[in-house]
DNA sequence: CGCGTTTTTGAAGCCCCTCAAGTGTAGTGG
DNA sequence: CCACTACACTTGAGGGGCTTCAAAAACGCG
């Protein structure tokens, strides 16, 4: 049973098995982190690339004045930065949001991939052309979209990306994520985004429980969020 | 007499002379190109990458409503995405917002340079590494600033990477956009965007005039702004 | 069960938006 | 040289979306 960083790679055509069999094994150092804990800090100097096999992460900064701004999300299948080292420190934090399993691959052995290994490197760079598109798209989301356009946006490329790796069953998946982490990636308080979910909640287009979230109404829910999967690049992608 | 792309591009120590003249001679194939013109659209399916020489360019999407939102400027030096060519389709628009020299790289060559000049190669990580760190910024910037900290922090980064690639003149630099479009990427609205520099100017922190910035006072500035350029990353950096 | 954290709801206020009108300013053509 | 046009800039007034502050209820975990 392949990791979901390779089932998320196999998502494009270029990888093939021999190519998922070394993916498979350059994953083989791995270890379990707490919750709440820092993969990496603002400051360090970036050594091994990271690889989340299961929990989420995000990526964040903490303001002067003490507020938290997260800018990605890490679920099972994504990684880090394949040129991370080239850096002489990291201008963010990576922290766990749940228990995680991660994989660390050593910065030689990156390189030696990259060198030898044609179709995995096209595979990097897809993921890291995907990784700027959510970042733009945040952008666009922070810039531009009311509450309830923002956070139905979010939900929507998050239920996106978890199909993507094969982690949702029918209209709800996984996602444990707090309405204070939602609101640290949203740019709202965590008491707006409570309302904004309740108003959906209401209007019966979604539901988020603990730890989970249901999709009543799909299409309405991208229909607030002006929802359009193109920048998650996936190859012969169904509209949603 | 280097471009100001191979002129950023030294910024980062591993560029010899040699590869410095190989990227000058990538850049042979150069073209005017008039203002308020797109290079490239979404849905489009990427060729050649787009390299910068003279003028100014950004990155924007147009939502359903007809807003638009910047997620990047793009000055004299930068360039476009060394591995667009991966992707099928572009996820947003490119387009000139003065009078532009562009230089494009064919994909062919831009593969012949990744694999034949590993300093080059490298060079090309860390822009493209800034630019990522300068998404993050942003996303920071329209999560958790306010608008006076968000219009002093953008300024601030414009003004440091016009400074890398020696493009200004003491306190001040070319800076050719209007009210209009710093609006568009900060996510306010021009009146608003207005306001906010009528505060600063009567401040004496700093003024914008037409084509350019003059900054008086860049300690408050830095200060508004909360202001930290490490996710430039610029090699041996002074602070502000 | 008890405690910490998250969720939920209310009330008041501010930041920024919307709408609107008037004032520059640069470029064009007579 | 001055209309004329097209934008961009500027300023005011009013409103709304989201925040802040506060407190109670619900949840989850040892």
């Amino acid at each position: 049973m392949a990791n979901a960083f390779v089932e998320k790679l196999r998502g494009y055509a270029s990888l093939t098995e021999a190519d998922a069999t070394i993916l498979e094994a350059a994953c083989s150092t791995q270890r379990n982190v707490a919750a709440r804990h820092d993969l990496i800090r603002e400051g360090d100097k970036p050594g091994s690339v990271f690889v989340m096999l299961e929990g989420w992460a995000c990526r964040y900064k903490i303001l002067p004045e003490g507020g938290r701004q997260i800018t990605a999300f890490l679920m099972p299948g994504d990684f880090c930065d394949m040129h991370v080292s080239v850096l002489q420190e990291m201008d963010h934090n990576i922290g766990t949001l749940t228990p995680a399993r991660v994989a660390s691959i050593p910065r030689a052995r990156m390189e030696e991939l990259i060198d030898t290994h044609p179709g995995i490197t096209r595979a990097f760079w897809w993921t890291q052309l995907v990784d700027e598109g959510i970042l733009r798209a945040w952008i666009v989301s922070m810039g531009r979209r009311k509450s309830s356009a923002r956070v139905a946006h979010l939900m929507c490329e998050l239920y996106v990306r978890m199909r993507n790796v094969g982690a949702t069953t029918g209209d709800s998946c996984e996602m444990p994520l707090s309405q204070i982490v939602l609101a640290d990636a949203l740019g709202l308080t965590s008491v707006h985004v409570n309302r904004v979910f309740r108003k959906l909640r209401l209007a019966k287009i979604m539901e988020l429980r603990t730890g989970s979230l249901i999709i009543s109404d799909i299409e309405r829910l991208a229909q607030i969020a002006g929802f359009d999967d193109n920048y998650l690049h996936r190859r012969g992608a169904a509209a949603v």
